[in-house]
DNA sequence: GAAAAATATTTACACTGTAAATATTGGACG
DNA sequence: CGTCCAATATTTACAGTGTAAATATTTTTC
């Protein structure tokens, strides 16, 4: 299978994304070059090209695999038997841990400009990641449960505090004085969990 | 005070910042570059060297910036007679309506590598800004108030809602679907709020 | 007015993305 | 088995980028 010194890699469109996802962990977002994926993968510089087009192509393979990674950390420490907050825990930690463990990555998944939004592979990872959050706020209560679609506006508001919080994390905001040793779970509210588990 | 053709600029330092704010509004972080950058000042692409030392430099200047237009904005329709929700409403709506409408300034300000962080003029304009965040925290009540350093956590999960729901919003994460209309007031906890105004 | 400091340009180089042409390989099909 | 073709990969080329170094011009200082 694999094959030493053949003009034809092989695999490469899988070795690329393999070859990015190490970069982002060893160099950041900054060493994430369509030449060094290239070069790492053991190809030439423009190898890429064929597989992914240009520069987004590649980011948002990458982007996609991002998701990926998050959803199982948001998974693995699910028990089928744990009662719901510990679900919420899950996936709540796996979320802000993975986070501040690849925040290469993460930057990268939601970037504004560098992957395609629209790439179905994208959508996909990325829905069945942010489908877990979801669950996680389904029948959250808080102070305006009485409004207007405040199942939808409760789901936001849980996305909005882990993003933010992992954000302003790894932005390295929260690095000052006390803040420095605060976690999620310190500011998270004991919102009302009403849901049926995932 | 305007010189037209002389071998100095006069303020070039000052026209290159404005270059780089106008640049970020006009195409966005990617084309946000040294060169651009001295171009549209009507400097040669290496007079940026002299006044900041490299892009960090400039980039770092720009965010400074940022964060003064951020503080502006926040404060802009505060009034002095006005209820405390108003002040806390003028400071979220300025943070979040800053980001939507300045997104490329928003995403320099809070990337992690782009800027010097250790930089004292940006401390100080950033530093400035988040106080009056904290300030319209102080005395939030929610569910955890009383725990350690509530004050504290209160302060910090305010931030994350904001920072959280600006970063989504503009990374378009919130473009889809019923989402996509949802404002930050709809979400935002109906808190109970006991400081003494700005 | 001369020396010195500040400011700006010119030149050069390594690195980047990407377009275009070329080369190699694997497989389909006779 | 041999031939053509599509897939895959490389080579070459070019415009754009950050930045270091040397040079040039102006302003300030004494």
């Amino acid at each position: 299978m694999t094959r030493s010194k053949s003009y034809h890699h092989g695999n490469l469109k899988e070795a690329l994304i393999q070859a990015g996802l190490e970069i982002l962990e060893e160099k950041g977002l900054t060493g994430l070059t369509l030449r060094s994926c290239a070069i790492k993968a053991g190809a030439s510089h423009t190898a890429p090209q064929n597989h992914f087009g240009n520069l987004a192509g590649l980011q948002t393979a990458i982007a996609a695999r991002g998701y990926d990674r998050m959803y199982d950390r948001m998974m693995c420490d699910v028990d089928a038997d744990a009662p719901l907050d510990v679900l919420r825990h899950a996936a709540l930690a796996g979320y802000v841990g993975f986070a501040q463990d690849e925040p290469g990555l993460f930057e990268l998944m939601f970037s504004r400009h560098r992957t395609k939004s629209d790439d179905p592979d994208l959508l996909k990872s990325a829905g069945r990641c942010f489908a877990v959050l979801a669950k996680c706020s389904a029948g959250l209560d808080w102070s305006k449960s009485d409004a207007p679609n405040a199942a939808l506006r409760a789901q936001i508001l849980h996305w909005c505090i882990v993003q933010g919080f992992a954000q302003l994390k790894i932005a390295g905001k929260l690095d000052k004085g006390a803040m420095k040793d605060v976690e999620i779970f310190d500011i998270f509210p004991d919102f009302t969990y009403g849901g049926d588990g995932l």
